[in-house]
DNA sequence: GACTGTGAATACCTTCACAGCA
DNA sequence: TGCTGTGAAGGTATTCACAGTC
């Protein structure tokens, strides 16, 4: 789970790419956010017209926030992508990442909690990534269910359950209060999702392991006043 | 910058809460939302009426997120709090935390971008914690500018140098798109701001050494889709 | 006996540096 | 010569384990 595998028996010239990678290539938390990088550096590049790319280049298209050696040891447990004294060709690393990055797929996303913030993200991601689709969207309030979005209603999160199963979300979104953050997360998974994003600033303490990432806004706030009033002493 | 200190001088009981702290104690960014968890979760004990609390009962209470000799290392960084044998108290442990988290201020926010993201981002953040108050907000587009939003108008980006100076806002919130981030922090910085909010996936490449944090929508669902289209295998 | 404070041990991630190929 | 692939080194964060104190 920690550990990116590597390839054990690396193959010559046409690379089968989808089958280059070992069949559970899991990477970690922390090179994810950079092979995403890699991936948005490099369609750019290929935008643009490039074929090939070094370690070196795409360190200098990301301004050096990654190092050169970082993305070599990134690239390698993707597969024998590069050739020595040549650099990568950028079409099947794009394909490669977006293979192992999960971007072919198309991924049903649930959304608990339609204040402003369930409300900006489901907008917001479906404006920016086609290969995310918001199927079902769920309160409490009786204000705000019935609501139509996008030409979907707003269901109770009394339904959550049967509808989250019937409609077959694989993502769950939670923007709900702390406090009931847990419970929402416990029954999203027992209904079929797979992964939640946790906007509320609590554990979510599930019994299935299942994976889970954070976004803690006023967190992320006070790291900065952390700093601000350490410089004001 | 990285390495939290330690007082060189324990002092004995009655401990001057204001001066307990070394004058330039700076924590490393692993360790404040840390540091905010215990803050979140030792209010809500305090509230509940509780006086002290133990390494233990505090990783407890974050449902072991969190190890108590994690919790013990952090919490002494803070200064002389915890008593052997006994715990610590939760009022001056509260208070010293808020001292750190810069909780007791005010600052003042400038928000650029005002699409979903920063609206929602502006509704949430000033309905959720009072010591955050948005002072300024731009956006570029000739439909948003001019708009209100509880009372105030939003500026033309254009004006961003000249107002964000004569407001004094301490803290920039970057939600535009990623091609202008870089110039729109850099102008923000020059006029004055201490610490960035970044929403846009790119590095922002500032000159001035300036406090930023990251928060990547797209990236954090990426981590989940790379999850499952693992799994799915 | 209980619990903190903390050096030492461990685990983890990143960078270095160079052997191996083209 | 140029650049990848990778073991080894370095640095940093976390956990262990226990001496010190109440």
């Amino acid at each position: 789970m920690r550990q990116a595998m590597i390839d054990p028996t690396p193959q010559r010239d046409p690379i089968p790419i989808a089958d280059a990678l070992p069949a559970r290539a899991i990477f970690h938390e922390l090179s994810i956010p950079r092979l995403y990088a890699y991936h948005r550096a490099l369609a750019g590049a290929q935008a643009e017209g490039k074929r090939t790319v070094t370690s070196h280049a795409l360190a200098e298209l990301l301004d050096h926030t990654i190092s050169s050696a970082q993305i070599r040891k990134d690239l390698c447990a993707l597969g024998p992508l590069g050739r020595r004294g040549r650099g990568y060709a950028i079409n099947p690393l794009v394909e490669q990442l977006a293979l192992v990055l999960g971007l072919g797929h198309d991924w049903r996303i649930a959304i608990v909690g339609f204040g402003f913030l369930g409300h900006a993200f489901a907008t917001f991601i479906t404006a920016r990534e086609r290969r995310f689709e918001v199927v079902a969207i769920f309160d409490q309030a009786p204000s705000v269910i019935g609501q139509e979005w996008q030409g979907m209603t707003v269901s109770d999160s009394a339904q959550l359950d049967r509808v989250v199963a019937q409609r077959g979300c694989n993502i769950g979104v939670i923007a709900v209060p702390a406090p009931v953050a847990p419970a929402i997360a416990q029954r999203l998974v027992n209904a079929g999702v797979q992964a939640i994003l946790n906007f509320a600033p609590t554990p979510l303490h599930l019994r299935t392991p299942v994976m889970v990432r954070n976004i803690d806004l006023a967190g992320e706030l006070t790291i900065l006043t952390h700093h601000l009033s350490c410089e004001a002493r």
